[in-house]
RNA sequence: GGCCCGUUCGUCUAUCGGUUAGGACGCCAGGUUUUCAUCCUGGAAAGAGGGGUUCGACUCCCCUACGGGCUACCA
């Protein structure tokens, strides 16, 4: 193991033991920057992060990136935070629970990433930058119209308005203006950084930017902050998506001229749109027929408002990407605490598939119990109009039929009187006398007491008689729930009661008297 | 354009040089059932292309193609 050299700006002064003993504890960040709602594929990031820190004892950390002010949109941490919840992964740190390493929000270490810029800037690793956005933009087309990508960098850093070119007197006066401060870029280097996933990733330096580290409202790039606060925060694991892989030698130069050893760092495969074409984003939301969002936003539903139960929600993200090596498909959190590592993850991005997500949730519907189903706010509000003391047998007669928690209601059609009566299923009636059938099940009904099971005895008549079971079947399905689809008619009668089938039995027969 | 990463059934994936290339979703067929759904059984369906290396390549190497990402004082 390596030995550390801690410098002593910011918030670091502290002695962190298991750091400086080699014995690095294994503590991993979700850090999203709060510019809307997560979506399923940030989501991932975080189950993978969570996962990783829980297999190995770790700490999962929530860090909340809102570096960027004009970006920075009300509610999104919350919501964050509550989709989090949802799923059962808690943050052992972070901005509402709290832990050593504060503040867990980057706008409020906006001193700490000053004290460390001090340091680049003295090792004359970083530098004071005064270019206006209209003179760099300006290079930037004219680079652009001779085919070439404008760089800021060791070539041409000598021709732009900075403290590597202005005069002392110019400097000061600059100074006291809008001004950034940029990362010095050593050029002719070969810069190769590991990563878990992918192996070696190598970059030359010399098509890299000088990368700002600190903008004019005083704020870090996302470059600056996250090394900082992964060095401060012991991160020991960086897990991301694999958008950061091209930025990762950047990384790479911030830790060296610190010093610094850097963390692991695994680069997750992108979930991409189910067509392929692009990375699923935020925009995705409301397109494409089915939820980019874990939780409602704003008017947009998410996946616990269509009737998704958080297990499959988790358990598909987890096969996006990884998987344990063996067929088994179904885990819920518990079993992927156990099961995950990173040896199963993917290298290649993957489309994200709807059906399959339903499937899941489906088998999560039927493995759940009908007490604790009875109880999501989706099947309870639906329920709600009918006595208590149903509800449980009601849901155990449905639920294997329900692939989201939202099929519920027209699960449930057949507890209201038919509104109309299936043509096409009457037409297989036609012709065979089903007012006779329709006639022998009233009888049953009335003579015998509430709750009688006229199966038996209808069965029997049927037999006895010579009509067909499914004439039988038909007639009466038609009459109750009004299609011939559905859930055991035996049950649903017991359901509706004595009184209910009568008065739906003698609408239908009205109903085909009236036809005929 | 430049740079980086990737590529096994339609989709998610197994395979760590020798397999009839396995599983799952979806699809199709059959069965169970009072119907639909569930459930069970079966089926169609894949190594991007070209070169190497090797007795042998999906597996290792190279090239090409294709896909994706990045290329901001956004993350």
């Amino acid at each position: 193991m390596q030995i550390y050299r801690f410098c002593d700006a910011g918030g670091c002064q502290s002695t962190r033991s298991a750091y400086l003993s080699g014995k690095m504890k294994i503590r991993v960040r979700f850090a999203p920057s709060p510019t809307g709602p997560l979506h399923i594929g940030g989501l991932r990031t975080a189950l993978y992060n969570y996962l990783h820190a829980k297999k190995n004892n770790g700490s999962f950390i929530l860090r909340v990136e809102d570096t960027d002010q004009n970006r920075y949109v009300d509610g999104s941490e919350e919501y964050i935070q509550e989709t989090l919840e949802w799923c059962g992964m808690i943050p052992d740190e972070g901005p509402t629970n709290g832990g050593d390493y504060g503040p867990y929000r980057q706008s409020e270490r906006k001193p700490i990433y000053k004290e460390y810029v001090k340091i680049l800037l003295e090792k004359n690793l970083a530098y004071y930058a005064f270019d206006k956005e209209e003179d760099l933009s300006k290079a930037r087309s004219e680079a652009e119209k001779i085919g070439k990508t404008f760089q800021y960098c060791v070539k041409n850093r000598m021709s732009f308005k900075n403290s590597l070119t202005l005069n002392e007197t110019e400097k000061i006066k600059a100074l006291k203006g809008n001004y950034i401060i940029r990362l010095k870029i050593p050029p002719d280097q070969k810069i190769t950084v590991f990563d878990e996933i992918r192996g070696n990733i190598s970059v030359d330096t010399n098509i890299l930017d000088d990368r700002v580290l600190i903008k004019n409202d005083g704020m870090p790039t996302y470059h600056f902050a996250n090394v900082i606060d992964d060095r401060l925060m012991e991160i020991s694991t960086v897990i991301r998506g694999e958008e950061w892989l091209p930025s990762l030698p950047i990384h790479k130069i911030i830790y060296d001229a610190f010093g610094w050893k850097t963390p692991k760092f695994m680069h997750l495969p992108l979930i991409l749109k189910p067509n392929g074409k692009g990375k699923l984003s935020k925009r995705d939301g409301d397109k494409g027929g089915f939820p980019v969002f874990p939780l409602r936003w704003k008017k947009t539903p998410g996946y616990r408002e269509n009737g998704f139960l958080p297990e499959s929600m988790i358990n598909y993200l987890s096969l996006l990407g990884w998987n344990d090596g063996t067929e088994k498909e179904l885990f819920d959190l518990n079993d992927l605490k156990k099961a995950f590592s990173i040896k199963g993850i993917q290298k290649g991005s993957a489309r994200f598939d709807y059906e399959k997500a339903r499937w899941l949730n489906h088998k999560y519907i039927t493995k759940t119990t009908s007490d604790i189903l009875i109880n999501e706010k989706i099947i309870k509000d639906e329920l709600s109009q009918y006595p208590k003391e149903k509800h449980k047998v009601i849901i155990s007669l449905v639920k294997e039929r329900l692939y989201t928690l939202k099929d519920i209601k027209k699960e449930l059609a057949f507890l209201s009187e038919p509104e109309t009566f299936d043509d096409t299923g009457i037409a297989k009636l036609m012709g065979k006398n089903p007012l006779f059938v329709l006639d022998k099940i009233l009888s049953l009904t009335e003579q015998n007491h509430e709750g009688y099971d006229i199966k038996k005895d209808l069965f029997k008549w049927a037999k006895v008689n010579g009509i067909s079971i499914s004439l039988v079947m038909q007639s009466f399905r038609l009459s109750i729930v009004g299609s011939l689809s559905g859930p055991d008619l035996f049950a649903v009668c017991s359901i509706l009661g004595k009184d209910v089938i009568l008065k739906r039995v003698n609408n239908f027969i009205n109903h085909l008297k009236y036809k005929t």
